[in-house]
DNA sequence: TATTTTATCTTGTCAACGACAAGATTGGAG
DNA sequence: CTCCAATCTTGTCGTTGACAAGATAAAATA
């Protein structure tokens, strides 16, 4: 009850925010071509030039919406990643349900994550925000196969992403499993999941 | 010489065809926000409105677009197909080299094409020009592993699709192999695939 | 406490956009 | 030759992103 919403605050006092989180919800609801600066401000209740104090244009916005979306990512694959256990693999498989957790529940929010304009108003922070993910991914892979080439590593680094994240790009565009129940669509991603695990351990040296 | 440009044409002729050639072109030079229907307009030579009188609205153009580029789509994978010889395995291969050369040669087009907004304004000749692509590269996964069940056969057509299709995204986006050579890069791609193959034939029963 | 500074928010404006309406031009059917 | 229908034009409307200039209130200073 500090600073909340009395009636119709003097400076509102927390606009960046507000601006952040009605952008993100009505990113989800209309998509990035029906995202606008002036929708934004009208749901958060200021005028349509008050987000000019907080965000220098349109894609400033953007930027730090894909910036909290690469950190809610890295959040929800670790989170997945520990309730798997300790095994290498189950880790990785852990972390790719995370992955695709994360991307059905803001189909939007990752899309733009992956999306080419993303790449144009590329701030340091969210370049900061996707390594640290990549990171996550290389680490878990590389723990899957300690024993292999360098080179080896890096080629099943993107293997198994491309594999994950193909995956889930292809379901969120509804180009698969578009009929399927929520249920029978996990099942399928979790057996793109184990064959990608499995074609990891083989190239890796631990197939047999 | 027949119903060429001598000076300024009565009535264009063939402004719908020059509509969608001008739209791919600023749409891979300028990427989809930077995508209007004016400027598409403008390098046709006609006024604001003439559009109208063949697209209902932007978003027409644009599915129409994304059609062409479905149909462009196959032919590269049909042709990479062909020129990768008769083995089912090679032949799988050279279709995946032919989408990944297709969506390099056009990423915002391809981007368009998988986009979440494509979804939306679904024609039944877009959806009919991407369901032939599927079929496509269903076959020819199937033809690897003639021998599968069919639940095996669809979750590696799943798989084969996500690893090419992740992998090529990815790059697209500059998530993958941003400082590499376009040969370095090819060589990952190619990677990609291969660990692609085998982790199919292996799942099919054609492993040892 | 009183005054000044500064960040924040407002109203007002501009060019550009998508969409629509109404009128002009032209090729082809009768 | 006449009329019709398709095509293209000019004109307009509401909305957008960005900018400018002024108002408000919080914070810094004296």
């Amino acid at each position: 009850m500090a600073r909340a919403k009395a009636e119709k605050p003097y400076h509102h006092g927390e606009l960046r925010e507000a601006l952040v989180a009605a952008g993100r919800k009505l990113l989800e609801e209309k998509g990035l071509r029906g995202f606008t600066l002036r929708e934004c401000a009208r749901r958060a209740q200021v005028s349509h030039a008050a987000p000019a104090h907080h965000f220098a244009s349109i894609d400033d916005l953007l930027a730090e919406i894909a910036t909290r979306g690469y950190h809610d990512l890295t959040a929800a694959m670790t989170a997945e990643a520990r309730r798997s256990g300790g095994d290498a693999a189950a880790r990785l498989v852990g972390q790719g349900v995370g992955y695709m957790a994360f991307a059905a529940a803001n189909p939007v929010l990752f899309q733009l994550m992956f999306s080419r304009e993303a790449n144009h108003f590329e701030t340091p922070a969210l370049a900061a925000a996707a390594k640290s993910a990549y990171h996550l991914h290389r680490e878990a892979v590389e723990a899957v196969i300690p024993q292999a080439s360098g080179d080896v590593k890096e080629r099943m680094v993107d293997f198994a992403w491309a594999a994950v994240h193909g995956f889930i790009t292809l379901v969120l565009e509804g180009q698969l499993g578009e009929r399927d129940s929520p249920r029978a669509l996990k099942a399928r991603g979790l057996a793109a999941l184990s064959a990608m695990v499995e074609a990891v351990v083989r190239a890796g040296g631990g197939g047999r």
